[in-house]
DNA sequence: ACCACATTAAACCATCTGGTTGACAATAAG
DNA sequence: CTTATTGTCAACCAGATGGTTTAATGTGGT
């Protein structure tokens, strides 16, 4: 079902364990081991989410040892931030008649 | 499973079909009739995307006549933008000194 | 009143997800 | 060699997802 870059991307990053690995490894690298313990969960549940991390590029792994070390590797935050920024205009230029027309709609219809 | 805002919006993108229909909605308001139209799709599983899209705050419905014409609500977008931008100087200002180190790295290990 | 259209809701299905457990492999250390 | 550490793999589970079909609702046009 997911296909593209994008799609892995998003995927990963729609999960807080894995946005909070990835902060984790914003500090500097980790082991498997180590990304896992702040989250209460199983070695074998963190190493999952690790490998969507990998599967998605934004990690690179390297054995040091028995040690697997993870760091960020950030391209494809890169390309997803742009592909978002294209929408930039929609929550800049259009967003003063767009709320005005929403405000009108909204005092006919439902009152949100 | 998925809890905040940013769990859906990331959740909400990672889906081709509804970045499409994101897309759609960019060039202006639609039904979810033709919404749902460019994807070999029931009607009911394309107003299930648009219900996931709905869910994530990312469109705006409102009733006109019989149709529910949906329009583009860019703010959670901007949320998820924002997030994303917070990861820049990991693919800006480290990239010569890690991809210097990864190289060294994977001249001993791998070599991808 | 009646029919066609736009949408909703519910049941169902296959597959994916996020998590567990337990068995196993590889490496470091004693 | 033996043992503890670090990680992989496969099986399993409950629940979510993405899709279908069918039946029902609401609305407009005639």
């Amino acid at each position: 079902m997911v296909e593209n870059r994008l799609d892995t991307t998003f995927h990963a990053l729609a999960d807080p364990t894995r946005r909070g690995m990835l902060a984790s490894l914003a500090l500097g690298e980790r082991s498997i081991g180590e990304l896992g313990e702040p989250f209460c969960m199983t070695f074998a549940g963190a190493a999952k989410h690790v490998k969507v991390l990998e599967n998605a590029g934004l990690i690179r792994r390297r054995k040091v040892g028995r040690k697997q070390i993870c760091a960020l590797q950030a391209k494809p935050l890169e390309e997803a931030e742009r592909w978002l920024r294209q929408w930039e205009r929609f929550w800049t230029v259009r967003l003063d008649q767009l709320e005005a027309l929403i405000e009108r709609e909204n005092q006919k219809e439902t009152g949100e």
